[in-house]
DNA sequence: CACATCTGGGGCAAACTACGTCCCACAATA
DNA sequence: TATTGTGGGACGTAGTTTGCCCCAGATGTG
């Protein structure tokens, strides 16, 4: 029974991190093979102690072996791997992911364990979830977008995959916010697409200036751009909560009043979205816009943590996603305010 | 999906040893409470700082909670220990269970997780796992028959229910045997007994006497046991190698010599028997025998231990229990005899 | 009422384990 | 041959667990 993990889980809620690190350790290894003790250290952002002392267990249960020239995995470990078929997450949460996928008609929804508002451990897997996602999603020759957002820069961080894409192009969905260059839309374009040695543009403008302010110079350059948007196969993007977004990204009291006048509750792609998933807010018009998102075949959205649940549900009505990355908490919120009838 | 706690338990073998633990902790407390740290240190035998620790992760789950007059369930705990259905174990090898119980033609397999061989909590388990099993079986007005042996004298120890039951009857279904006091079935029975508040009989022959040598003044009570034996409603014996019996036994080299050329495996009950379950040897005349047994409506057999495969299966087809309890190594060891054609 | 017996909680030193951080010999590679 | 990466070993330390004792309070008992 599935029920029995569950089960389990509530007796020894400390196992599912170590158990996560474990496997990790063990994808990463069977990826990377042969490797090192620093090798892995760098790649899995452990202290190297904790490595070598995670590897000497999975070495003395016959999982993996050492060999001068690095680790790889023993045939033990080859072949759990394949059983647990390259999704440890899925172990915890299949009933409810199903549940959400058929109540809100998406293609894929993956749950990750954990709550990745309180557990760091959790919000990598998420980010590592929705890398993985991607890699398998992706084919040479395609046009993915990218959204920024401290989420996406945590997905590119973990977009670690040897697979030589040369003719794919990452674009960012969106202009330059803020001052933090690494959660830029460009800077995660640019790192996927170095994840994927693909090519990659950018887009040098702010995201809040008017279309029609840009130099006649630049134009060629943007409608190129524009164009790559709308003929993009993939776009994705991370969901904020309403409130927090307006607060970090430091919108001026009278837009701040509307949008809660408005009963705003969500922020993706640049829209604000109220509870039904109407947009009541846009924060400019540089990039995908919500006609062209239909026409972009595949719309991955990622979010973790509970207090996002309302969030996710609106961008859902409002946005269309058809695939979701969520972690275990937001999940289990969006069930609860599915029961309750919103 | 079972399998996937299978395979969860090869990434992370250690944690089943503290679930175990914080499910006895909480089984214990259920039945004991309002319980204190003490009381459950002695009833657990664990030092008073593990049960402690425990105790308070515990309560950090909300699994118990803590009052002046001792812990008890919380309802969340209820709960966990309602749908673990009583039997932890049950988790882990159900399947292997159920094809042992199919395979051997048998009413109840329970097994144990872990090697009671090399870990000692998974020895007590064992011993639990059968205590449970008779306080269940057993009810008031009945005959059990109870074996010696270190096995048997492991489950009295862990005999501990408060239910009453006046009117059962304990008796030792052999008689004296070697020196040591705490595996006689004499003490065992009395054991028993003492945990169901019933009564018991003593049977003071050693068992190696010829029952013609009996003096005629005792026969009267050696009687009166005999009918209780025939009359028995469970017989719960423990099932030995036949080398590591005989040895311990001390017996002649003649006999030695005689049981091995007969192809003896197993040792129950008195009796030797070869792989194909035929008695080649029986070491005394006093008590159950094979022909008495087939009367006793329950025959409950224990044995742990991966090297004892063999001869439990030997027992099995000689002494054709009703119940098997296990340990994991020794039902793997069997499905692999099964397997190849034994 | 007093006594005995239990409870959870606190404290504290000893023991232990895990960790960070080195260095080293060796093997592969270029 | 020089370089780089490997596993293994060593060692002091930080953090945790453990064993053990004491305490105030609750509870049951005579």
């Amino acid at each position: 029974m599935q029920n029995m993990l569950a089960q389990f889980r509530r007796l020894c809620p400390e196992m599912v991190d170590v158990a996560r690190i474990r496997y990790e350790l063990l994808e990463a290894i069977q990826l990377m093979s042969p490797v090192g003790r620093r090798a892995l250290c760098e790649h899995m952002e452990l202290p190297e102690r904790a490595v070598r002392g995670e590897a000497d267990r999975l070495k003395e249960m016959g999982l993996l072996e050492y060999a001068p020239d690095g680790m790889r995995l023993s045939d033990e470990g080859k072949a759990l791997l394949d059983e647990l078929g390259g999704g440890f997450d899925t172990m915890f949460s299949e009933p409810l992911a199903e549940r959400l996928r058929r109540d809100l008609n998406m293609h894929h929804v993956l749950i990750v364990p954990g709550d990745s508002a309180r557990n760091p451990l959790s919000t990598r897997a998420l980010h590592r979830r929705t890398a993985r996602y991607l890699a398998q999603v992706v084919r040479d020759g395609m046009i993915l977008a990218a959204m920024g957002g401290s989420t996406m820069a945590g997905v590119a961080k973990q977009m670690e995959y040897n697979r030589r894409l040369p003719n794919l192009l990452v674009v960012p969905a969106r202009g330059g916010m803020g001052e933090d260059v690494e959660i830029q839309a460009n800077t995660v374009a640019a790192k996927v697409a170095a994840a994927f040695s693909a090519r990659h543009r950018l887009l040098h403008w702010p995201d809040d200036i008017p279309t029609e302010l840009l130099p006649a110079s630049s134009e060629g350059k943007f409608n190129e751009w524009m164009d790559c948007i709308r003929r993009a196969n993939v776009l994705v993007f991370g969901i904020g909560r309403a409130d927090t977004m307006a607060r970090r990204r430091g919108l001026i009291a009278d837009t701040l009043a509307r949008l809660y006048a408005n009963g705003a509750v969500a922020e993706a792609l640049g829209y604000y979205f109220d509870r039904s998933g109407i947009p009541v807010h846009v924060a400019s018009g540089l990039g995908v816009d919500l006609t062209t998102l239909g026409r972009v075949p595949q719309r991955v959205a990622v979010a973790g943590g509970a207090d996002k649940a309302e969030a996710i549900l609106a961008v859902v009505r409002g946005a269309h996603p058809t695939a979701l990355i969520l972690d275990e908490t937001a999940a289990a919120g969006i069930g609860v305010l599915l029961d309750s009838g919103q």
